[in-house]
DNA sequence: TTGAAAGCGCTAACAA
DNA sequence: TTGTTAGCGCTTTCAA
């Protein structure tokens, strides 16, 4: 900026003002000082910039690492399957999120999360935006809370966790009423009674609200059911899907006529396991998943499912933070509950 | 952090060390400090930091802005499956980059491109990171030009694109190979002669090597062609593809034994046209597209497609970028031409 | 419309 | 093991 400053002539606070407000400098003057940019590559540091003005210009985002990278070249088709359908959760949020942010002159930063010292992720990336979303257990409340004090931070997915954390914005997505909803569906308009629930062995709050709100639909239309699902998969991917599938259908008893997945992937991946016993979907078994990823619109049959508008999430993150930082910083906290919509399809009967 | 220094005693070098360096700071007195940050909410300074040892342990990525947001809600329920399919593409860069940039301790920033004045997404994106991605087409080249003076770029896809930027690191994929490979299979392998190909109107490096690739192997195969695609489609999408197929199918003279497309999504749409108008896929008709994203695998009939490495690209620009940053920054430009792979699935009668 | 000067919050020698 | 100090490259009053 100095080298800008001398060889156009000016002084540094006019390259600034180039940069920063256009307007506010004669013509003439700016194109000699852009001039003098290009001919010595200029380009302003951003870091000296938020240093100066305290904002940095860039959101931010945290999300869990779902998958271990080294163990990626070892696995098989199957596995880079489900990868591609994983890959989508988060990657809709980012992708919403990345929209709005520029719709608000914002760029965004991404970090998976990353266990570590004082030197966390989370730090790095709180110390380089003006504000940041976080996906539920993520990241250790306690940090949370001593970075919250200082910056914008909005919740994403699950509940705010901890009431130390009660300040902070959030955003969840109504779990319990969409598997209310789907299950509901299944019993009254389809007259199904016989139905399994698989849920997960590491109970997210997202996915215990959807167990409840299965068990919610059964107890109101008087269907028998116990307090646990009938199986919970470890990984929730397709691999874990079609064996839970298997292992439903070899239980000794009447096979059930619903299988209800927690999420989409173990739903598609029971549609394969159903396709090699035999067995047609709905017509013997109807087959349900959660989540509304692309997969479930494309397999077939097409999966019945409950669409969760992750993109929408984003989107509305960007807006939560964007509202704190133009004045909003005093305001309560808001807790947002983004409504899902029933997907019907072929897999239940539709 | 001055704060921090005087609460805990000590002086502002020794919190920067137990951020920086814990183990150079007695247990003790490291304690302290943390105790003392946590009290306050301290956390540290990205800008500063980056600022006093000029790196901010970032890396970017710019890539265009594939769609208008504010078109989106117009949208009906075709648009909306182009677009998780068409956001595959860029995701898996991005996914990509992410994976490896947190190998290398780097988080990642990233923004689409918009179009502006001095102060331009690039400038800032570029402003705040160590070094970074740009998709090809993405960014004007006297832009990139001038940063590119400054900090490593690699540029992601295409050709290098201009003399001015033949210093920078480089990443395609080898479309023409694939195109070539795929087009003689059918001609060779299934003994199908009568192709019709399928490009696009605004006639990226990318599409026109995978063009070039269709002509050299039915050249060879001593199958006529002509200097141009049977068919431009305007914007590669499904609707798109579903009504080149149309268009083609209803063309006087005989029914074409193939239809290549020189993307998947196009193929896709194809083949609902297919499908509605009674024609076997592949036994009436055989459908290629190129790309291998995960809708390929999941249509009915499985689409035979070129798979692109796109995450792999991702990785190998992160790698690229960090090789510059740790000592290789006066080394020769590298180019690479990332292989593809010919995936046979239903869709070309395998 | 432009310039001068005081920081912004940290890192990195160098000293102690 | 810890402290002192000089910047890093910009923005931002306040003056001119």
């Amino acid at each position: 900026m100095y080298d800008v400053a001398e060889r156009s002539g000016v002084s540094i606070a006019t390259v600034s003002r180039v940069y920063r407000n256009p307007d506010s400098v004669r013509a003439q003057t700016r194109d000699r000082v852009l001039a003098a940019a290009r001919e010595l590559g200029y380009v302003p540091s951003g870091n000296a910039r938020g240093l100066a003005s305290r904002s940095t210009g860039v959101l931010g985002l945290c999300f869990p690492d779902y998958a271990d990278p080294d163990a990626e070249s070892e696995a098989g088709g199957s596995a880079e399957a489900d990868d591609d359908a994983a890959m989508l959760y988060s990657d809709q949020i980012i992708r919403g999120m990345e929209r709005a942010a520029r719709r608000h002159g914002y760029a965004l930063l991404i970090a998976a999360s990353l266990k570590g010292g004082p030197e966390s992720l989370v730090a790095k990336v709180a110390g380089r935006v003006d504000g940041f979303a976080v996906l539920a257990r993520t990241v250790p409340i306690e940090e949370l809370e001593v970075i919250s004090r200082r910056q914008p931070v909005v919740m994403l997915a699950g509940p705010r966790e901890s009431d130390q954390l009660d300040h902070l914005d959030h955003i969840e997505v109504a779990n319990a009423d969409g598997q209310r909803e789907l299950t509901r569906h299944l019993i009254e308009d389809h007259g199904l009674r016989r139905l399994a629930y698989v849920g997960s062995a590491e109970e997210s709050p997202d996915v215990a609200a959807r167990f409840r709100g299965y068990l919610e639909a059964c107890r109101a239309a008087g269907v028998a059911v116990g307090d646990e699902p009938d199986l919970r998969a470890a990984l929730m991917t397709q691999a874990e899907g079609a064996q839970a599938a298997a292992t439903l259908l070899d239980r000794p008893g009447d096979r059930p006529e619903a299988l209800l997945f927690a999420n989409d992937q173990m739903a598609v991946g029971a549609l394969h396991t159903l396709e090699r016993r035999g067995l047609r979907v709905p017509q013997d078994v109807a087959v349900t998943g959660f989540d509304g990823i692309a997969l479930s619109r494309l397999v077939r049959p097409a999966l019945t499912t409950v669409r969760q508008p992750m993109r929408r999430m984003g989107e509305e993150a960007v807006e939560l933070l964007v509202r704190r930082l133009t004045g909003g910083q005093n305001a309560d906290p808001v807790s947002m509950m983004l409504p899902v919509s029933l997907v019907r399809r072929a897999s239940c009967g539709c």
